[in-house]
DNA sequence: TATATGGTATACAGACTTGTCAATTATTGT
DNA sequence: ACAATAATTGACAAGTCTGTATACCATATA
């Protein structure tokens, strides 16, 4: 009762969870980008080193918009909607980043490092202690030098 | 009740569409690799396009064993483990291919090229035409040429 | 202390899920 | 054509899910 004095459906339930859980991440992930480094391309190196942080912690208990575009895979469905767009918001959000470390391809670089996340996060939720992170993180380090390796080429000549 | 009959449970019948799409895929992306192509270091390469072709086609519905495993979470449940086996296996086939190609460590590209996969499959099944798969293969092309050349650099020095 | 506000507990309603049972109807092999 | 086998149908049962209604209890504020 209480419940549903607060939230009315479980809808509206599931949509305050998805979006409580995405802000505490985003603000988690934002602290520990902005207190721990300082150059914009160090933050999108160490990106993947967070991230790592955030899966392999025991309280980890998966990815909300990722379980919950499986759960409702109706693209009319508001709680799928939710979980699209905070899907394209993260990848907007390391989007940003790569911007501002002046890498030539921000948004397809951002895609690339979006893919490997939400594919070790995948990969965390079917078998946890998997270890996919460590590979997904090599992964991303050959990915982002290559696109900053473009980026300085580019911009030398 | 003819269900019933040939499944027994509802369990049963998951398990059962769970392997069979499993096969059909595998059969139909070992069929083009085959086919296709000749030498070892050519398949893996080609393994992308492939790919592209599967998620990019109109009657794509999604990966089984990902959906799935988001749908029955609990590791000990029976179709949450064939899902896991599932996408060990698949990975693990990845990773003949890279063996046979002669990568030093084909497991571990194996393991990134599969996050890649899940990744972009989990992207089309959140946004139909979402072009993720394109990028997905661009970084799957940079991640095996950075894995030939370490076995070529080390078998030649 | 009285009153209002919000939390808790129990019962219930209607729809849906996962099967089971039994009767009827199709299909197949001989 | 006949018998066996399999498929279809509709009724039903037990349990679950989502939500409502109501009565009761705790807390805060005046």
């Amino acid at each position: 009762m209480t419940l549903y004095k607060h939230f009315h459906t479980k809808e509206g339930l599931i949509l305050e969870v998805l979006k409580k859980s995405q802000q505490d991440f985003q603000n988690w992930l934002d602290n520990k980008l902005s207190s721990n480094s300082k150059a914009p391309a160090d933050k999108i190196k160490q990106l993947f080193d967070f991230i790592e942080e955030w899966i392999t912690s025991p309280s980890f208990l998966g990815m909300g918009f990722i379980k919950a575009s499986a759960e409702f895979p109706n693209e009319e469905n508001p709680i799928h909607q939710l979980s699209s767009k905070q899907s394209r918001e993260f990848r907007q959000y390391i989007g940003k980043l790569a911007g501002e470390a002046n890498i030539k391809d921000a948004d397809g670089l951002a895609l690339q490092l979006s893919l490997l996340f939400e594919g070790a996060v995948q990969a965390e939720q079917m078998k946890r202690g998997s270890g996919a992170i460590k590979y997904a993180k090599k992964a991303a380090k050959l990915l982002i030098d290559g696109a900053i390796n473009k980026q300085v080429l580019t911009t030398d000549f």
